[in-house]
DNA sequence: GTTCTGACTGCGA
DNA sequence: GTCGCAGCCAGAA
């Protein structure tokens, strides 16, 4: 697929993470049908400029930010995760995880 | 064409 | 829990 493709359908994987949950970088390119682009996802983000996107709610696989602590995103990242009430915790999310484990439960059975 | 760099991941110590 | 290393893909120089 192009690469215009790819990243519509990666905005999609991240729009569709409900409020209040989070996923990883791996979970939303894999299943926005690019397994291992979990990297195209992260340049895609800071690419990115749509307010409407909850690019806050994409962690690593760690469930952490991404963004070394300190930083304008690190710190932008993580009260927007308290605000929809995400436990945030010196850059580490609590309450949720960015496994792989949860995919059928925050994406849904079917497609 | 090659080389660097990066909001990454998994595994082993 | 942390740290280091190798593998990985995509875009920019």
């Amino acid at each position: 697929m192009d690469s215009e493709t790819a990243a519509k359908r990666i905005f999609a994987a991240i729009r569709a993470i409900p409020r209040g949950e989070v996923a990883g970088y791996g979970e939303v390119a894999r299943r926005a049908g690019l397994p291992g682009r979990a990297r195209l996802v992260a340049r895609l983000l800071g690419e990115n400029e749509d307010p409407k996107l909850p690019w806050h709610r994409v962690l690593r696989s760690d469930g952490r930010i991404a963004f070394p602590e300190g930083s304008k995103g690190w710190r932008e990242q993580s009260q927007r995760l308290r605000a929809e009430g995400v436990k945030v915790e010196n850059g580490r999310v609590r309450g949720q995880r960015a496994a792989p484990t949860v995919d059928e439960q925050i994406w849904g059975p079917a497609d």
